[in-house]
RNA sequence: GGGCGUGUAGCUCAGUUGGUUAGAGCGCGUCGCUGAUAACGACGAGGUCCCAGAUUCGAGUUCUGGCACGCCCA
């Protein structure tokens, strides 16, 4: 080694992480050193990485923290194995939370207000709206080491990007899979407005609604009736049909009064004769499939006078024809119940969602052309319009259950009526308005065409948890129904069909060229004036409302004619599934970037987003890029594009998705009698409140309860990586996670700051020693454990200690199990096993290394081995960490290579990730070492039970064994026993008859496929064994035969398992497959060793108590109570004044000088003057 | 009401194809170490694996039915 100064310089003992980041953050962001990571692997195979986009409209949250840092840590590994892993960032700019957020701000709530207030306003704060909390987004980003490419984000409100969305629509358009049809939505008739589901559920009180029981007679047979059920009156004269359970059984009954014969379900006959207080007779019954098509007489006349009894043909497979009536009549429905009402449920299809679908159902057995409408007397004013008594016409409907129940009773048409109690959605900014469910016009993507190919594609995914393919997401596309995709709103991607105002036929558009290029174009103007005169508008609101609904043109399908825009926007949840292709404004560009980043190899979002982003993306990709999805139907002008995306196999547009769970928060709460909150996020903190009593929650992080602690504080208190490592190390990913600021402290000591005292340690001794790893002159820039071979010391392997071949044996173990479980996106278990790693270096391999660094001759070989062996284990397990903790890890390879000055890489997430060397992997060794591990710790147990603490030298140990394999091996390293458990002898034997009891136990994993039902037997027959009889049999011929009761049966040394049990007795601790038998017998050497050795440890304290340095000579006095003391004191003068480089040792008291007090004495301590 | 998931030590969680002493970390207790030192280590106590039934020679693990909690959807 040369003698110019130590190349390495000891590392402070206690570092502060978040000050460590901050500088790293500096250094990647000065060097670029997340571009040069992907520019080095230019050329590299592909790993694909999405990113779902988050919205800026919001702050950031722990949630985020959690997503992001999974979908920064596979990216990184990726790279550091090799892979081109780009990874382009996005947002999610549009939808109804930033039109709330807006008009929030502007104090306006509804659509009208909206419109009053003038869209294009509108429309500009909405844009400004969506970048609000950008910097923190950006910021928490950079802080959490989640490298992605913000400054080439991809955003969704860009005109590129909606027009890749145009072109998708276009495509499906012109396959005719985007329809128009109806919408049950929740309607607030009085402000002219759909509601989200959001909106709907902070409204819901407790109201008392009217529920009947009326009479629809049979056509058939005019005196009986179907006893129809209903909770809402008002839908009555749009009755449509009447709905049974195939499966339950209905009654005919006699109403012994009137006379009536009634259908109903058997199981509520009891009930309502009850309520109603009449005789009913059962006549006969029948399940409910055999009243399925029975036609009956709607309630009220109206449509039936305007429509007449309408009927169609029906869809036949023969070419029949065979014609059916529309309405009035029954169906089978399955969620018809015997929980209330009648069993038959009256269907008024345009008032509620599942009675829609059963209209549907309907719909759909008729021929194109001659199927049933959809009845519906209410206006969207929530008004009666038409097919209702005139005197009715223009009542709000919710006025109108009374006089409609007063007509039924008039016309001896109702049975029964009564009131009941239950929640009903109110709107929520005008309490008094109850809430209709009311059919609008929207427009739908046929997804449930794709509905099988969507379940193949989801089959072919790699979902982690794998539950999620077969049961959340599977039963979702499983109950797939057609998407439904417009929204009569203002901030979105506009829906690109333009309508013939003349014919009403439609054309799509893909592109804002597209549209350009047709004939007559008008409009435009009107954004090119409000550009003119405010030049700081973004250019891509030109697609957006309300400029692009300005562009008309003439139309191709009628002379004179304008096509005009549709008023809606689409679903925000469909420009996130565009995501894969619009994200490079494919296919009007970019078609070698989108070629080569489709599909994703790994995406990640937590399991909110089943129905969302998962789907959305599936969904899309399914009908645009599937294989199987017919791309050359009629109409289709994308063909190109389809032959492009022929090739493409499932599953897409995501090979594997990691689900996380959700993130909740910990808190301790306390209410007082005025009912305020202390909330304290760490358990230690309500001490400070005695007077308060604090109870444990657990539960959503609240903005408003302030339950957790924000990220940006977690970073500056623990830093990145300590929250990194919680996420990644503490369980599998999918659980829902508690985001508890202890846990998040804990992992520093757990790892990081384990990881850190062994380097520190390291640093210390190779300051001391002057090590210096540029011997290595053939060293490579990423020091690769090969190339630090040609260092004059360095030996390899196989030449070196034990201890060495060890800890390189578990480091090739470990990367060979960390890359395993990498691979197969478990973070997890990859953590485990490094935290497993990190366990044997720090606690057995540095631990029982220290004399070895400590030795006197720096030059000597097996401290050069020493050397080597724990700077390459340092350095691969920093590469190995990297992914997880890249602040860290960066931190400990800047300084660990830092002797090199700027010959190797400048960042650790440059270098390539460890490879396992196979050949240093030796199980038999790592058996052999837990072996003497596990005797170790035996021995600790043993000398706890019997109060002898380490301090006191003992004689002898005795480990006994049920077999000699491992003996001789344990016997040449028995130094490191005596060491650990301080003795004088350590004697291995499997003849321990004296200290132990043999027991033979069978190998059920093996016995049991051999000897099936005489396990048990066996078991016996081992158990009433003598044991060491067996032993010896067993011993003798290697195998004993056992008698049964049906038998005999022979078994050999790999069915039976030897067990030790220790005699009582002795000072004995035992194992599954050893035994340690302390020899208790302390002799008075013995006890003055011991005793020299506690004073030395007193001696120690004191010179810590006085702060000496620790290379400062000192004075011992010890004011010996008794003549052993004296004794002890004067047969290991040597030992002591070595260890505490004392340079006198006297007995008496020390003149001015404060003595401490120990079990043998008082102890003087001074320090030589220099 | 339906679907999905979870339930294992005081707490937070692991537990591979079923195999007989159920693990880790934290916390707690006892102790050790004192040239990694405001760090570190060892040992110990602590369990009805939610309950009940079934399958099996054998169930924390498989099946059925409950209970509790959470999420999604009605």
């Amino acid at each position: 080694m040369p003698d110019t100064a130590a190349p390495f310089r000891a590392a402070p003992a206690s570092p502060k992480f978040p000050e460590l980041e901050e500088k790293i953050l500096e250094f990647w962001q000065q060097n670029e050193i997340y571009q040069k990571s992907l520019q080095r692997r230019a050329d590299a195979p592909p790993f694909v990485f999405f990113e779902g986009p988050p919205t800026a409209n919001g702050m950031p949250h722990p949630g985020h923290c959690l997503t992001r840092a999974i979908k920064d840590v596979f990216p990184r590994y990726k790279t550091m194995r090799g892979f081109r892993c780009e990874r382009k960032a996005g947002w999610d700019t549009h939808g109804l939370p930033v039109e709330v957020e807006v008009g929030k701000e502007l104090g306006i709530h509804s659509k009208e207000e909206i419109e009053q207030y003038g869209i294009e306003p509108f429309i500009h704060r909405c844009q400004q709206s969506v970048w609000r909390y950008m910097q923190q987004w950006q910021r928490l980003t950079e802080r959490l080491g989640f490298w992605v490419d913000l400054d080439d984000a991809y955003v969704t409100y860009h005109q590129s990007y909606v027009e890749s969305v145009w072109w998708s629509l276009k495509n499906l358009f012109q396959r005719g899979l985007l329809y128009q049809g109806h919408k049950i939505v929740w309607w607030w008739a009085q402000g002219g407005t759909a509601l989200s589901s959001g909106e709907v559920g902070q409204g819901y009180r407790e109201v008392a609604d009217p529920s009947v029981y009326v009479r629809f007679p049979l056509v058939d047979h005019p005196e009986r009736s179907l006893l129809v059920w209903t909770t809402t009156p008002w839908t009555l004269p749009s009755n449509m049909y009447a709905a049974v359970h195939p499966d339950l059984e209905y009654s005919l009954v006699r109403d012994s009064e009137s006379g009536q014969e009634l259908y109903l379900a058997s199981a509520l006959v009891d009930k309502l004769a009850e309520k109603a207080k009449v005789q009913l007779e059962t006549l006969q019954t029948c399940p409910g499939s055999e009243l399925v098509g029975l036609r009956y007489l709607p309630p009220f006349d109206g449509y039936r006078d305007a429509l007449g009894d309408p009927s169609g043909q029906l869809i036949q497979p023969e070419g029949k024809q065979t014609s059916a009536h529309h309405f009035w009549h029954i169906v089978a429905a399955d969620f018809v119940t015997t929980d209330s009402g009648s069993g038959i449920v009256h269907q008024a299809s345009a008032f509620g969602e599942v009675d829609y679908e059963v209209y549907d159902q309907q719909r759909r057995r008729f021929v194109e052309g001659q199927q049933p409408e959809l009845l519906c007397a209410v206006g969207p004013d929530g008004k009666f319009t038409e097919a209702v008594p005139e005197a009715w016409i223009g009542l709000w409907v919710k006025d109108a259950d009374k006089p409609i129940t007063r007509d039924l009773k008039e016309r001896g048409l109702l049975f029964f009526q009564e009131q009941y109690l239950h929640d009903y959605p109110f709107c929520w900014r005008a309490e008094q308005d109850p809430l209709i469910q009311y059919p609008r016009r929207s427009w739908f993507i046929r997804t449930t065409k794709f509905r099988d190919l969507m379940l193949k594609n989801n089959s072919q995914i790699g979902w982690q948890p794998e539950h999620i393919r077969d049961g959340r997401f599977g039963n979702f596309l499983e109950s797939n129904v057609d998407w439904a995709l417009s929204r009569e709103r203002f901030w979105g991607t506009p829906l690109p069909i333009w309508v013939c105002q003349e014919t009403g036929r439609m054309e799509a558009i893909e592109s804002y060229d597209e549209l350009l290029s047709k004939p007559g174009v008008t409009g435009t103007e009107v954004w090119d004036k409000a550009k003119a005169e405010n030049p700081d508008l973004v250019d891509d609101l030109r697609v957006h409302k309300p400029y692009i609904d300005e562009v008309t043109y003439a139309s191709p399908f009628a002379e004179g004619a304008r096509m005009r825009r549709v008023s809606e926007v689409i679903d925000c949840w469909y420009d996130s599934g565009a995501m894969p292709f619009a994200q490079w404004g494919w296919p009007h560009q970019n078609e070698s970037e989108f070629r080569s980043q489709f599909p994703a190899d790994f995406i990640s979002e937590a399991i909110d987003q089943t129905r969302g982003w998962f789907y959305s993306q599936l969904a899309i990709a399914t009908m645009l890029f599937g294989p199987g999805a017919d791309l050359s139907e009629p109409g289709c002008e994308s063909d190109a594009v389809a032959d492009l995306c022929r090739d493409q196999d499932y599953p897409l547009p995501f090979r594997n998705c990691i689900v996380l769970g959700l993130m909740l928060s910990q808190w301790w709460e306390s209410e007082d009698k005025d009912k305020k909150k202390t909330i304290l996020l760490e358990e230690s903190e309500t001490k400070e409140y005695p007077d308060k009593k604090f109870t444990k929650q657990i539960g959503k992080m609240s903005k408003s309860l302030r339950n957790y602690r924000s990220p940006e504080e977690i970073f500056d208190r623990y830093g990145a990586d300590a929250l990194r490592w919680y996420l990644f190390a503490n369980q599998a990913p999918w659980n829902s996670i508690i985001y508890a600021e202890q846990s998040i402290k804990d992992s520093i000591p757990e790892f990081l700051l384990r990881l850190w005292n062994t380097f520190s340690f390291f640093t210390i001794y190779a300051e001391i020693d002057g090590f210096d790893p540029r011997d290595a002159s053939q060293a490579d820039d990423q020091l690769k454990p090969a190339s630090l071979a040609s260092a004059p010391k360095y030996r390899p392997a196989s030449q070196r200690s034990e201890i060495d071949r060890w800890i390189l044996s578990e480091l090739n173990q470990t990367i060979a199990t960390v890359i395993e479980r990498m691979d197969a996106l478990d973070n997890y278990n990859a953590c485990q096993a490094i935290t497993g790693l990190l366990d044997g270096l720090s606690n057995w391999y540095v631990r029982r290394s220290r004399d070895r660094f400590w030795a006197a001759e720096a030059q000597s070989q097996d401290k050069h081995d020493a050397y080597w062996t724990l700077y390459e284990t340092l350095l691969e397990l920093t590469k190995l960490a990297a992914p997880f903790t890249p602040f860290l890890a960066d931190t400990l390879w800047r300084q660990l290579t830092e002797p090199f000055a700027g010959a190797t890489l400048p960042s650790v997430h440059l270098c390539d990730f460890p490879e396992s060397d196979r050949d240093r992997i030796d199980t038999s060794l790592s058996q052999s070492m837990r072996l003497l591990r596990e005797i170790a710790s035996l021995g600790r147990a043993a000398r706890a039970s019997e109060k002898l603490k380490v301090r006191l030298p003992l004689a002898e140990v005795t480990v006994i064994l049920t077999d000699d394999t491992q003996i001789a091996w344990l016997q040449n390293h028995d130094a490191l026993i005596r060491e650990e458990l301080n003795v004088k002898q350590v004697h291995y034997t499997t003849q321990g008859d004296q200290y132990v009891q043999y027991a033979v136990v069978p190998n059920f994993k093996r016995l049991g496929p051999k000897v099936g039902k005489q396990v048990p037997a066996v078991k016996k027959a081992l158990a009433q064994a003598d044991g060491n009889q067996l032993l010896a049999e067993l011993q003798a011929n290697g195998r004993v035969t056992l008698a049964l009761a049906d038998g005999e049966i022979e078994l050999d040394n790999e069915d039976i398992e030897v067990r030790l049990q220790a005699k009582d007795g002795w000072a004995a601790a035992q194992g599954v497959g050893c035994v340690v038998v302390l020899n208790t017998e302390v002799t008075p050497e013995l006890q003055r060793e011991g005793i020299a050795k506690d004073l030395i440890r007193a001696i120690q304290n004191q010179r810590k108590a006085i702060d000496c340095q620790y290379t400062d000579r000192i004075q011992v006095s010890i004011d010996a109570g008794s003549d052993e003391v004296r004794q002890a004191l004067q047969d290991h003068r040597e030992m002591i004044c070595d260890e505490t480089l004392a340079d006198s040792l006297d007995v008496g008291p020390m003149d001015s000088v404060q003595p401490a007090d120990s079990e043998h004495g008082q102890v003087f301590v001074a320090k030589v003057p220099v």
